[in-house]
Formats: structure tokens, C-alpha cells, sequence
DNA sequence: CCTATTTGTCAAACATATTTTACATTTTTA
DNA sequence: TAAAAATGTAAAATATGTTTGACAAATAGG
């Protein structure tokens, strides 16, 4: 599950923290989260769309069949 | 957080255990959802949206400033 | 270049979501 | 009205999301 809330936030010249203040989360949540290090909660998901002024539909791209296994990036 | 699962599922003739095979959870997660036990996660609120052919904003009511107290009804 | 701000990361604790098994209750249908 | 299907519920176990504190690395601004 990708998710534009870097490119969002950025373009709105707002600091990790400061959208993380906003929505009542800590500083290092929203890290993991534009990092897809998991998915933010559903509660989440709808105040960063919010504060960032988009739709959840519109901020997240899910796929269907996302693969549970470990895919990302990890490696150095 | 408020959600039309049940009114959709039931436009669609489609019981909550078809609808839980469908997005591969269990029965009893859709039906916790429903009666508002718990949110799904983000992943499982656009496989349900899918299903039911919706956008998540439109199958989830949320509301700004949801009180984390225990508001439901939960006394007899 | 120096310094402040921002971002990345980690581990431990805690909170919430999901599964499984099992059974009771309600609703549907033959 | 009896049987079948659907729904509600509960406890324990597991998985996932979030916080806190702390520190290192990167970036931005004077």
C-alpha cells in the first residue's frame, strides 16, 4: 500500500512533526508511514487525508494481491 | 468511525461470511466491524470497498474528533 | 562552515486488529 | 414448526500499529 503523503506534505512545506502534531501522532508514526514501514490505522489514514486536504481513496494506491512477505527494500 | 458495510452487503444478497471469504478474513471480523467493534485496518477497509464496489471515503463515515472513551452502547 | 532543523532508526512497552474455537440466539426457508 | 442458515458473542493467542526516549545522519539556512 503506497501513499503520497511525503510528496503531499512537502508540497504544503510541513515538517514531519508538525503533521504529526496535527493529527495527534507521534513524529516517528508518520516516519514509518511514508517510509512503508506499515500502514497507518484507518482512523489515521482519514485525518492525514484531511489535514493534507485529499481523499483516502486519492492519498493511498492499494493493489489488490499486495504480498505479505518481506519485499521491500531492506537490504543496505 | 461509522461504516455502510451491513446496507451494502445486504443490497448485494451477500452474507457475512461470503463477504469475510471475499477479503479473506473471518466471519466474525466482518461482522466486529459492522457492529462496531473495532475499525478494519486501512488494507481491509479497500478490500471491503472494493468488494463492494465504493470508494472508502464513501463506505466509512468518519468523524473529526472521535472521543476514544467507551461511548458505544454497551450496557444491556 | 557552523548550527539548527529535519529525518531515519532502534528497542521496549503498550494498544488495537484479527484468528480460532466454540456455543447461543435470531432469521430464513422448506 | 422444525431444520438450516445466518448472526452475535467471548476468551485466548497472534499480528500489526503506535508511543516514548534516545541517538545518528542528512538537509537547510545564516
Amino acid at each position: 500500500m503506497l501513499n503520497r503523503i511525503r510528496e503531499l506534505r512537502k508540497t504544503q512545506k510541513m515538517s514531519q512533526e508538525l503533521l504529526a502534531n496535527k493529527c495527534d501522532v507521534s513524529r516517528q508514526t508518520i516516519n514509518a508511514i511514508e517510509n512503508n514501514k506499515y500502514d497507518p490505522s484507518l482512523v489515521l489514514a482519514f485525518k492525514i487525508a484531511a489535514i493534507l486536504d485529499i481523499t483516502v481513496d486519492e492519498l493511498f494506491q492499494f493493489q489488490l494481491a499486495e504480498s505479505k512477505s518481506e519485499e521491500d527494500s531492506n537490504e543496505k
